[in-house]
DNA sequence: CTCGGTCGTGCGGATTTCGCAGAACTCGCG
DNA sequence: CGCGAGTTCTGCGAAATCCGCACGACCGAG
């Protein structure tokens, strides 16, 4: 039906190399990045669907989803407000560090409270996203854990009020 | 085959209402808990699966896990490292804003570059994150977009350097 | 008690997933 | 230029999953 997508796939879209000075995980192609894009809208569309988006067969498809849940390039999860949800504390700390921040950072990516890990540019060295049981529970993982890494010279706190927009769409406007 | 799960269902899962005065989006039994932490753990786990593991049929799996999408209770999507994926450039803006806090997030959602807002406590008033193409589109964002909106009094950027943990795991801990 | 709404179960039938073997393409080397 | 080695895509059946639908059970309101 509608021979729309002819996907002779003769040679075109092999520029992968373009963000071949990235320096981690290697190549992605432009069909691995449409195949993404389609799992972005919906994480459960069926790879024969996602197949005939870009151009492949299902069993293509389903080896590179495979392969780029292997590589750990991409997960596919349900992905919630914990607010909404219920019970939970949610901060931002942004962390100052003087030393090894790489080993700062490894600290708190080893923490089960800690969420989210970036090492930035600006005045905090290291952003870190906290998702707790209670107040408690915050003031304590805060305090006690981080405050005492050795290394860390200050700390400041956001505590979440509420969420406003939480998308996975970069890539698809 | 090995009746495990009895599930005659009699009457216990029925504490919904401790998260009654949320507000937002409302009751969310242990059940419905229970099913977001398995698709937490894999999106595309299949509902008989699920099913089991929580003790009611694919059938009702099927139609709760509709109904939490439906609902926008939760999302399975596919999420990536930007960063890792390639062309892109992050940022976390800290915003202070005089005036009312929550048209200013709502201008901020309005933005496709914008992935990520959240109203905070702290010294600054909404956090958001940003993905661009690169530098110029970054400056551009923040300079014209954010800092022209009427209310907002000040702003700090955060580029990302790199991303050390992205987990969906709250609750399987 | 009866009506209406919600929620779970049990079915087939359509669809999808899965595993495998063979074809096509790329790359390096003699 | 020719030729393996490695990788990726395709095309199948078979098994498992998804989907829609009808029916039964459980409230709460009138």
């Amino acid at each position: 039906m509608h021979s729309e997508v002819v996907a002779s796939r003769s040679a075109d879209q092999r520029d992968s190399t373009r963000e071949s000075r990235n320096g981690g995980t290697p190549q992605l192609d432009a069909v691995s990045l449409a195949i993404i894009q389609q799992l972005q809208e919906d994480g459960r569309r069926p790879y024969a669907a996602i197949g005939k988006a870009v151009g492949l067969s299902e069993a293509a498809v389903r080896q590179r989803v495979q392969k780029l849940l292997d590589q750990g390039v991409m997960q596919i999860v349900a992905v919630t407000d914990p607010l909404t949800v219920g019970f939970r504390r949610q901060a931002m700390v942004g962390i100052n560090v003087e030393g090894d921040v790489e080993s700062i950072a490894d600290a708190l990516t080893d923490m089960s409270e800690v969420e989210y890990v970036v090492m930035t540019a600006g005045s905090f060295d290291i952003l870190a996203e906290i998702v707790c049981e209670d107040d408690d529970h915050l003031l304590d993982v805060i305090n006690k854990r981080i405050r005492s890494l050795p290394g860390v010279r200050s700390t400041e706190s956001f505590v979440y009020l509420k969420l406003k927009k939480q998308t996975y769409m970069w890539g698809t406007r």
